[in-house]
DNA sequence: ACATAATACGAACGTTCGTACTATTTATTC
DNA sequence: GAATAAATAGTACGAACGTTCGTATTATGT
């Protein structure tokens, strides 16, 4: 249980090439399906190895430890959805259509079921959120910066005229993101099949509500 | 890893009695709150019978199997969920006091730590959500069963003339719940300080827009 | 009081956990 | 093609996992 969290990292990996780093791709792929589903502590290398067709040893030797495996898993999750959610979004213009593009390329990710369990965020974050270490603080700055990405695409709606400057932008991310975290888990739990419907729905009415005239239009 | 699941529960547990009924709730009442911090599958009976200062066996003796154990600790929630939430807010008149009572009361659940991991529920939804068998079905009913209160409040509210009956009571309990839910995330995993008053402020501002004048004081 | 049942314990089961060390196979480099 | 390094496999470890069993201790009912 309690960790060597005294012993500095002594195991040294080695300089990976191309074939080491197409298997330690194939494993954090399966990772965040696993994790996704299982959650971080779930995902255990014996588990692991086998559904890869590995030995325990030959994948653990990719990474010094069982935290090192969640954090890579983490990252690779992370870059997924900056793939998938990020960067669409900012291909749209600044402002509305690009804040809409991010909570809408959002839910897509977990309609889509791009992560088998769900969302992998919402997962971690409730899994971690009373524990301490690396981990956590990985996913807290993750979540951080993605809150900031919203608040973000909010503040540039202002700017640019499509959105009421009343409203504070703070406030309004955390409004978007309970309710589209709340899709996530009707969704997944309850298997609420219109749970996106109603989220988009709600979504865009509370965004048109708030909208200036020049807004571009909406979905 | 692979249940028993053909063969009936054998096991034999005595019917208890004062003595037995009591370290039961004792084990219960730790099992709660290891399982806010730890989840569900993180709560082992090692470290539960360590923390009582009990055998493993001894513990072990008053569940069947870990899954009746999770059950029994899901059960304890839920009473307690009800004790601090529900019944209190049952005691407001039908309409919107007994509705914002049922949103209050569960706010203060969490701000209050009453589960010391945050909120029981929103962890055990999400460490469950993609998993199968009767600890989900469980969790998954007594989510059932919250948003169906949450809803009936809103048509109460609605036939007490409190509240615009043009509203659909499913998308409003929806919102509501996502915003609620989202003040838990980030009070959790953000150490947002102003989480709470931030969903006070805006399922107070949501709810006076929808209101009638005929519709009792809200805080 | 004595018999019966409830309660708790200690020890052990087989399995899996994360991790470490040593081989062996597979590439790369000279 | 031999030397070197990377990549995987093999084996073993101590600890913890859920679970069972036999036994001692405590309470209850007669």
């Amino acid at each position: 249980m309690a960790k060597a969290v005294l012993t500095p990292r002594k195991k040294t990996i080695p300089r990976r090439q191309a074939r080491g780093l197409r298997t330690r791709e194939a494993i954090l792929a399966r990772a965040v399906d696993i994790a996704s589903i299982q959650g971080l502590e779930g995902l255990t290398v014996g588990s692991l190895a086998t559904q890869l067709k590995m030995s325990k040893s030959g994948l653990f030797a990719h990474f010094g430890s069982k935290e090192d495996l969640q954090l890579a898993t983490v990252e690779l999750a992370r870059q997924i959805f900056i793939k998938k959610v990020t960067r669409p979004a900012i291909a749209a213009p600044r402002g509305m259509p690009r804040l809409w593009g991010l909570l809408e390329y959002w839910l897509a990710l977990v309609e889509k079921r791009v992560f088998q369990g769900g969302c992998f965020f919402s997962a971690a974050s409730f899994e971690f959120d009373s524990r301490r270490g690396v981990v956590r603080d990985r996913i807290a700055a993750i979540m951080h910066e993605w809150i900031g990405a919203i608040t973000r695409a909010v503040c540039e709606a202002q700017k640019a005229g499509h959105l009421d400057t009343k409203v504070d932008p703070t406030r309004l991310t955390f409004e978007i993101h309970g309710i589209a975290m709340g899709a996530h888990w009707a969704h997944q739990l309850l298997d609420d099949k219109h749970a996106y419907f109603r989220a988009r729905t709600i979504l865009l009415e509370k965004l048109r509500s708030i909208s200036t005239p020049e807004c571009p239009h909406l979905p």
